[in-house]
Order: structure tokens, then C-alpha cells, then sequence
DNA sequence: CGATATTAGTTCGACAGTCGAACAAAATTG
DNA sequence: CAATTTTGTTCGACTGTCGAACTAATATCG
């Protein structure tokens, strides 16, 4: 039960029908491919004279195409119909701290090519490299005129209207613009968005079928810990596009420092670095602080889950008892969110194994309603590049949504 | 951008333009009224030929109505149109601890008659009474035919598909069935729901004009601590219907003793028992423990502002403390959703002049982005009966809500 | 093998809207 | 009173859904 905003609406024309029943069509040939016009018909309660001309529409455009005929038990064989998703294509970039990734995919978010190489630090710098790298990319692949756009992924704030990115602590970046030249650059689209939306953005559009809802929370936890928030199926982005940000809720006022200022954030007990330092027993250093951080000494988190593994009882406490307060954080966005199912994706995912009774252990202290203590915690598959495939998302998911109205 | 459900989505039929339509230009008409159809028709840069019409369907439906023609400089006078709302009447009531209240008001939210009772803590008895009371109140004002339906504001867990209470810790219920119940008893259609989410359909749908946005949260403050969350326009309802229970949030796990079982949760700093016991140095007592609770020895929250203003400064120091935690939260939320505003409701707000700069600094504590910290916090105004407004608001909104569709 | 039944896909006229232009109505201005 | 301006209505063209009739392709049965 959505209010109409009289300040910014969308009124009906003559083909305002058609295109949302040419959207719905076009998504149940996504999600039941392969598929015949009469059983698009059955599922839409609608005549198979209507979705022909659909249909037609749709093949015409170029975003669906007939293939083999089916099988039938009685009857007439059906044509089985797809979404083009092969020969569309599209940039996917993931700029992290160390390295920056670019992927090559199609719609359906199938991996083409992938390279990385170390991130320079100076915007332009970076822009200039991206722009030579894509273009190399794109030729190589002779993928010009396939694709469709390039999907950008910073670790930071993004302002949605100018594509500027705000604040990004890690690069030691501030309102600094990427997006449009980075669209120059290549002649290509360019859409721009944080990482933890990016995940949430990958988790709904190209998300294992049957196991993604239109109600969940994407948990990421590597550096900084955040999340990207789908409630009703969308893509909870707030007022200035910073929604999100659990990372800083409190779990204890007089607990360790955070590198935000404040103490005891949920951050200050399940970042990478937290973690590290708990092993450590060090306090957490400041990243942006001046000079460039070298966390924890060169160990890494994947280090300490190995260590762990090979027998160190006291690596597998520290990350142990990040999965605890991993737990009791998401107990409380159980609370405040009531999704139906919460997504967990960072490098600690790799000892899901053996973090996961604590996480749920978190989660009963602290969930509300027998619902939420119940609330499932999925993590990412390792390798599965959320956020490359969120950038992928970022270009192809606006070709399926649903059309704005009213 | 929404996401479309292949297994639970509306297609459009030969009517779903103008349904769409009839909804923009209802819409136009409640938010600008007195307006006329030309006015309409520019605003909606569509001809007037097919505002007529639609206004012809909408006035012969009777939810809008011709006054008396308007004035201009040149030209035909227009004749100008209302929304029918004087004579549309619901029945709204909210059920609390010691007291339930009962108003008569219109779709406009404006109040005709109000009176209240002691609550009956047996659910069958408590239904029988208010549909006693009903009927008697809906006869003295010769309300039976113009009433379109009750709107019941409940203290606690609401199961959307069923109407039943889960849970009402203040009242003692657990799994009972009042929606259905008083439906039979009345011979009226029944909506139910929670406190605070029926606070965030008030504000939406009956908030001041310009006042309201739709990314905000409405943080209401009593026994319990809760919020409704309004996001793109739309109430955030969550899985099971439990969002916005940010009262459990804990701000410090070593804090004071809350009333869930764990320890330092937001209510256990802000709720009205929290501010009394830190005022009279007790711990807080548990409400459902069996006994009926005597709060505080008689001592409410509105004496307590009393005392301040009267002089007392040690019920200052409470009243102002709870200011801060309550600001330290809001910052919570402010990160976690990163609404347009926040309004803030409950009998704290009385001491609004005493409190709001401990919120703000409180905020500020907290609160990670330039955009954050600014996020205005907006007072309930006394004597508005949010809660009632929210019943009002069940009944009424779903007749201006923009048309489900995809 | 041919008649029958069954399912897939197309075509076409009826109906429900929007779109835009022409028209009638009602006011002001010169 | 004529010209102008604005409001509101009417009507034919266009775009869509709706439903029934039609064609196409296949399996089954006597």
C-alpha cells in the first residue's frame, strides 16, 4: 500500500498497460525459461492472443528469442522461448583497497574474463588506467557493440544524483567524480554504487532461484562492516543514499575502540581488522590516519582462518567470537527489520563452518520473536565475486524492473 | 526500481490505466483541494477531456464532490472539486494498558466524538464491551451507514494474514483473536494493527501538509520502545510483521537490566519506566511477571516532568538523560535507514523543550555522515492522539493508496 | 490409415481506455 | 457588443485487452 507522492508521479497513457504486462512477461521467461507462449498465458490468466503480441514485441526488441520446439504429451509442440542474456554484456568493476577487479559477463551474470591490478590511489590516475583496461578488454573480446554498459562498485558513499563518491575512507577518496568520466572515457553507461547495495543489488537480480525473496538484508563484513537492505523487492538506498550503515550501531558504549571515533561499534567487533587485532591482542590502528595502513602486520584474515585450521585454539577463539558478535548484530536487524532472511558475505564466510552456532547463539540473546530467532543466516559461496556481480546488476537489473507508476 | 514477484504479481487489464489515473487525479484533488478539473488536467499534463471523465466516475462513485465555482482573472469560472470526506466516518480505538479510547472521526482524520474506558484485560470481555459501545456511540451520531470500518490500534504483536495478537505483554494476551471477534460483533469491517506502525500511517496519511515526507520513521516512546517505518512511500510491515522493534537494540550489553531479559537495550535507558526508575535509583520491574504492575509507585512520567519544571533537578537529570539515549538511538537509526526526518512520539515529548538538545547531541554521537547528523527530529504535538489517527488511518488510506500492480 | 481429440499459436471484432482537436459555455476587456 | 480567454465537453483516431473462432501440429484410437 504505496502513498502517491502529487509532487512526482507517473500517470498512465495508452501503453502504460502494455508495458507492465510486457515486463511481467518478460519476467516470468526469465524465471521459468525454457517456456511456450501458452504457458505464459496459464500463468498470467490472460489469452494467448495477447502474449503472441507480446511476445512479438518482445522478439522484435531484441530481449527474448524463440528456440527448439518442446515436448507435449497431447498436442501441438510448443515453441520454448529465452532471454537474451548471452550477447549482452557488460563491465562489471570492483575497486578495492589493495587491487581493483574488472569483469567481463553477460546479463545473467555469467563470468566472461576477469583481470585485476593494483589500485591507484589518485582518482584520475585510477580513471585514466580503467578507461585504457576496458577498452583493451572490450576489443579483445570483440565486444563493442555488445555491451551495455559498465557497473562500478566503490567501497564508500555514493551521491546518486551526481555519481560522486563522497566519502571513501579506504581509497582516501572524497568527493571525488568517477562516474562520468569514467563514461567518457569509454563511451559507455556508466552506473556507480557502494558495495554492500552492490551485494544486496547481486543477491536479488542474479541470486540462486528459490533461494532469494523480496525481504532480506546482504551483511557485508570485510574492512568495514555494512549492509544492503531489499525490503518489498527494492533496494533500500534513503534520503542521501547512505541507508544501511549497521556497522556503527553500538553494541557496547564502553567497548573497544572503533576507528569511527566512538566505541564499541558492531564494526569494532567483526571487521577483518577487529578480529586480527583480537588474535593480536592489539588495539585497532586508524586507516586513514595519514599514512597508508598495513594491517595487522601482513596477516590476513584468510591467514587466521588457516591458522585455525591447522590447530591455533587461540586464532579460532578470535574468530569465533566475531561469529558471536556477528550474531548479536544481526539479531538486532532481525529486530528492527524483520526480513525473511539475512545474507552474509566477507572473507570470514570461508569459517562459516566454524562460526556458524555462534552466529545463531548471537542471534537468540538477542531476537525479539520466536520468527526472528528463526530467521535463517545464508553465507556467500566463496568465489562467487558478489560485488562484480552486483556492478552487473547495477547495469542489467533496471531492463527487468518493474515499471514505475503512480 | 522493483523487482517483480513471478509468483505473486498483478497484470494489467484494459482497466488498469484508468484505475491508475483515477487514483493520481484523487490524489491531486485531496492534496490541492479546492482545485478544478483544468488545474488537474495541467498538473497531470493530460487534456481535459479525459479529466472530465474520470472526475465524472469519481463523483457518481461519490468519493469527490462539486462546491461552488471559483474565480479568475479571464475566462469560464472554474467549478471547483473536494474530496468527500465529512460524511465518511470510522470508528477508531486504541487499546492501552489502563485505558481504551474510542473516537468517531471522519476520513480526514478530523475527531467527532471521543470517549474512553477502563480496558478490560480479558479479551472476550473487552470485545463484548467495545462492541457495546460501538454501536451505542455510532447511534448517537446516526453513524451506522456512513461508518466504512474500525480501526484497532493494539500494544503489541499484530499477525497481518489473521488478525490476531500474538503477543501483548501489557495486556497480558497471547495468541488471541480480537479482529474477527469485534468484525461479528459490529458488523464492520476491522483493521488491526500495532502502535508504532499505526503512528507512521498517521503521520502519512493525515500528517500536515508539507510536513511529511515518504522516508521517514516514527519513534514513539511509552511503556515500550518501538518504531514504524516508512520507506519509498510504504509502511515497512517485514516478514512476520514485527519491523520496527528498534526498542531492543542494545546500546551497551553491560547497561541496566531491560525488561526482554538482556541487558542495556534502548528501552532499558528511554521507556517512561526506564526514565522513573533512573529518577527514583531502582532497577526496572519486570511488567509481565505475573502480578499486575504498579509503575513506579504511582508516579508517571507526565508528574515527572512536572517535578522538573517545578524545579527539581534531579528529575531534570532523568528527563534530560533519557533525551541523550534517545538521541544516541535515533543516531542508530539514522545510520541503519538514513530516513528524510524522524517524529517522535509519547509522553516524553512534553519535556520536548527540555530534551531536544540532548537528542541532537545525542545524534551527533552517533550519526556517521554531514547528511545524517542534520536529520531534523520532529515532536509529536500534544493532544493529537497519534495512535487514534493511525486506527483512522487503517481504514482510510487503503481508498487512496496507488493501485498494486507488476 | 483416417477420424478424433488435444494443445499451441494466430486472427479478428468488441470493448475500454488515452490523445488531440474541435466545440460550447462563461467570464473579462475594449 | 465583439473579441479574447479560460473552463469544460464531445468525438473520432489510436492503442491496448478480451474472448471467441480459426489454423497448425501432434497423439490416440478404432
Amino acid at each position: 500500500m504505496r502513498k502517491i507522492d502529487t509532487r512526482d508521479f507517473r500517470r498512465a497513457t495508452r501503453t502504460t498497460s502494455r508495458e507492465i504486462n510486457r515486463r511481467i512477461v518478460l519476467n516470468l521467461v526469465r524465471d521459468h525459461q525454457p517456456v511456450s507462449r501458452a504457458d505464459i498465458a496459464r500463468r498470467m490468466s490472460i489469452g494467448r492472443g495477447v502474449v503472441t503480441s507480446i511476445i512479438q514485441d518482445l522478439i522484435d526488441e531484441g530481449t527474448i528469442y524463440e528456440g527448439a520446439t518442446g515436448h507435449a504429451a497431447r498436442g501441438r509442440r510448443p515453441t520454448m522461448l529465452y532471454v537474451r542474456t548471452q550477447d549482452r554484456l557488460v563491465v562489471a568493476v570492483d575497486i578495492r583497497f589493495s587491487r581493483t577487479f574488472v569483469m567481463l559477463s553477460d546479463f545473467a551474470g555469467t563470468q566472461i574474463a576477469l583481470e585485476s591490478f593494483e589500485t591507484a590511489f589518485d582518482p584520475h590516475a585510477l580513471v585514466v588506467d580503467l578507461t585504457s583496461r576496458i577498452r583493451r578488454l572490450l576489443d579483445a573480446h570483440g565486444a563493442r557493440g555488445r555491451c551495455e554498459g559498465v557497473g562500478l562498485v566503490v567501497p564508500g558513499m555514493v551521491e546518486r544524483l551526481t555519481g560522486r563518491v563522497l566519502l571513501a575512507p579506504q581509497l582516501g577518496w572524497r568527493d571525488v567524480d568517477v562516474r562520468d568520466a569514467l563514461a567518457k572515457g569509454v563511451g559507455l553507461p556508466v552506473q556507480i554504487e557502494n558495495a554492500p547495495m552492490a551485494c544486496a543489488l547481486a543477491q536479488m537480480w542474479l541470486g540462486q532461484r528459490g533461494n532469494t525473496t523480496d525481504n532480506f538484508v546482504y551483511v557485508t563484513v570485510s574492512d568495514g562492516v555494512g549492509a544492503g537492505i531489499v525490503l518489498n523487492g527494492q533496494l533500500i538506498r534513503g534520503e542521501t543514499n547512505s541507508a544501511g550503515e549497521f556497522g556503527h550501531i553500538p553494541l557496547d558504549t564502553n567497548g573497544p575502540q572503533c576507528l569511527c571515533g566512538a566505541r564499541g561499534c558492531w564494526e569494532a567487533y567483526t571487521s577483518n581488522q577487529a578480529t586480527l587485532s583480537r588474535y593480536l591482542g592489539r588495539e585497532l590502528v586508524p586507516l586513514w590516519g595519514g599514512a597508508v595502513p598495513h594491517p595487522a602486520g601482513g596477516l590476513t584474515i584468510e591467514d587466521l582462518i588457516s591458522r585455525a585450521r591447522a590447530g591455533d585454539a587461540r586464532a579460532s577463539e578470535a574468530i569465533v567470537a566475531t561469529g558471536h558478535y556477528l550474531g548479536v548484530g544481526i539479531g538486532g536487524i532481525v529486530n528492527a527489520l524483520n526480513p525473511s532472511q539475512v545474507f552474509l558475505g566477507g572473507e570470514i564466510t570461508g569459517a562459516w563452518d566454524m562460526i556458524q552456532p555462534a552466529v545463531r547463539a548471537g542471534i537468540l540473546e538477542r531476537a525479539l520473536t520466536p520468527a526472528g530467532r528463526k530467521t535463517p543466516v545464508v553465507p556467500e559461496q566463496m568465489g562467487g565475486f558478489p560485488r562484480l556481480r552486483g556492478a552487473t546488476a547495477l547495469v542489467a537489473a533496471p531492463h527487468f524492473a518493474a515499471p514505475r507508476v503512480a
